[in-house]
DNA sequence: GCTATACTTCGTCATATGGCGAAATGAGGA
DNA sequence: TCCTCATTTCGCCATATGACGAAGTATAGC
């Protein structure tokens, strides 16, 4: 029951439930999760954070940077029919779709000066 | 996006998946689930408002009892995938399994003994 | 009508949550 | 080694949430 309740936490709030959408089709690492939510990096690396101690995505270190996935499929805990559900339930979204399209334009940028921009304003 | 939102808030919350559980056999009284989850009946009463609010249930009103149940699946706003998913990861819970128990108990008394006891206290 | 009562609404409180900026962490490159 | 910089952790604040009891609503039965 606590692992149902930490994942229905996790999911009860709109920008993680963004964050969610963002990673159906690629990892992603932070700063192009900021660019996307608009909000601080100290504030998206705490959601992440929450999605990531429920299960929902996984971290990876590459040099500088942390990528976040959605979780292998194969994997024992399985929060794959969790994914399942909140991406059925997204697909009508208008959020959801206009994040799909804005952050094809951000994959087109470096994520180098995504973040050099995010710090500097 | 504000609905399914608003169904991940109110399934955020222990006391409310554990009245969503109670109700996945039957209909219920406030008074039965209020013996259920050990809380005050003005406690319950804001649950339930929540689960109602996000369609997950609907009440009837019987005399002076008001009867919650799951939503018909016949209906046009569908949550059923919502509560097929919850109650596949509640199956697990022991807790689940617990008040599944402790509410044969509930059904075997009068509610009115129920709330008569209820308001005593 | 009046009373009893099942439930809801209101007011209040303690705690949880989500936001930010500043400081800490840790890996790459000069 | 030292600097840069992507990310996290910390400290703080405003608001949201969940709990209760008291007061309000509405219905059954006298």
């Amino acid at each position: 029951m606590d692992h149902l309740i930490a994942i229905t936490k996790a999911l009860a709030d709109e920008n993680r439930v963004r964050a969610l959408g963002a990673l159906r089709e690629q990892s992603l690492c932070v700063c192009q999760i900021v660019e996307l939510l608009e909000l601080a990096p100290s504030t998206v690396s705490k959601h992440l954070a929450i999605l990531r101690q429920a299960g929902l995505v996984t971290s990876r270190k590459e040099g500088r940077w942390i990528y976040f996935a959605l979780p292998e499929s194969e994997h024992p805990s399985d929060v794959t029919p969790t994914l399942t559900w909140l991406f059925a339930q997204l697909d009508d979204s208008p959020q959801y779709a206009a994040d799909r399209k804005r952050l094809q334009a951000i994959l087109k940028q470096d994520p180098v000066d995504l973040c050099q921009r995010q710090n500097r304003s």
